[in-house]
DNA sequence: GTCTATATGGTGATAGAC
DNA sequence: GTCTATCACCATATAGAC
């Protein structure tokens, strides 16, 4: 696979990128080749240079790449952090507030549904393994240290995710007070140690 | 405005009726109007009829019935549940649950958006009036009551239905353990008691 | 209330030249 | 790598007959 600066990849990294930001933005469906072109400065058929297989292949490798960046600094986040859940959460949070791009909901409910079957499995496994999997693990290491009580960890890490996602997904009316890093620590707080008196 | 029955708006009432089921399950952007005409058993065009604005006036009259029962139905549960949150809470996803229809993530971030304006601004409002402030109203409720601690009450109700909605919206692979009733109680202990020892 | 016929515009995709 | 030209299809919507 040509590499980024050999000049043979340029254009192809060049198309991956805007298609990155379009598609982190506005979803699979939401975004047309017509568009990533446009952004891009070429007309469109000139994609299917780049992805031979179409729109879904565009898809798939923009995620993959984006999965994998997310991942790995996801990791180095953690693994920098205190040893104690709180802080972990406050870690992942915070790097999912201000990285931004993956709005969970819409993935899973608009833009993989709409993939071929076979690219959808793919991209649910690769979204499971790189985003739910490492928060998942962060419970069931605090119920190894016996640090939380026995709920399972893949619930615990689906609330989480929902509550995160939730952040950006919805707008009330008379919007939340402050700013999302703000009500990001009032959830993990509100999660661990509940809202009763 | 015709009522059922009087023959004169009968036909209103079962594209109304057939309309909100694909709406409900699909979205708005997901159901085409030659879908909805098919089946009804008409050509598409002629729903033009019944909706002379368009597909926006035709989701938003689906809307407004559909949200206006379950704004009834969960007044009249809540009224007729114990008063202390948990119960109440209980009632709420039990009926949230069984009821189905909202997909609320995909109708804030899809259907939402994709509306005209006008359209949108009203369709919003319903959802926060007949959705989140029932809700947001029993933590309020709470507080008074001290029964739980001083967070706001907007923000209480949007992680709730973010909690339930994410029991539909997302499927892991390895998918959660149990009826969705179960896990809607496991989901409310979580919010009450927290998940720390 | 419902029909046929049609306008208009957007979409993903392919063929083949340069 | 990118272009032009074009296809087939789907969408919402309108006009006017019955």
């Amino acid at each position: 696979m040509p590499q980024p600066g050999t000049r043979v990849g340029m254009a192809r990294e060049r198309v991956l990128q805007v298609a990155e930001r379009l598609f982190m933005e506005r979803g699979y469906t939401g975004v047309s080749m017509r568009e990533i072109a446009d952004a891009l400065g070429i007309k469109q058929p000139a994609l299917y240079y780049h992805a031979p297989e179409g729109k879904h292949q565009l898809y798939l490798a923009v995620l993959e790449r984006a999965l994998e960046r997310h991942r790995a600094e996801l990791h180095t986040r953690i693994a920098a952090s205190d040893a104690d859940l709180r802080a972990q959460l406050r870690v992942v949070v915070r790097w999912l507030l201000h990285s931004v791009p993956f709005n969970m909901a819409r993935m899973a409910q608009i833009d993989i549904p709409a993939l071929p079957a076979a690219t959808a499995a793919t991209a649910s496994m690769l979204v499971w393994e790189a985003l739910y999997l490492p928060i998942a693990q962060l419970f069931a290491n605090a119920q190894a240290r016996h640090e939380i009580r026995a709920l399972d960890p893949t619930m615990l890490a689906g609330a989480a995710v929902a509550l995160i996602d939730s952040l950006r997904a919805y707008d009330v009316p008379e919007e939340y007070t402050g700013p999302p890093e703000l009500i990001g620590d009032q959830l993990i707080d509100m999660l661990l140690d509940g809202v009763l008196i």
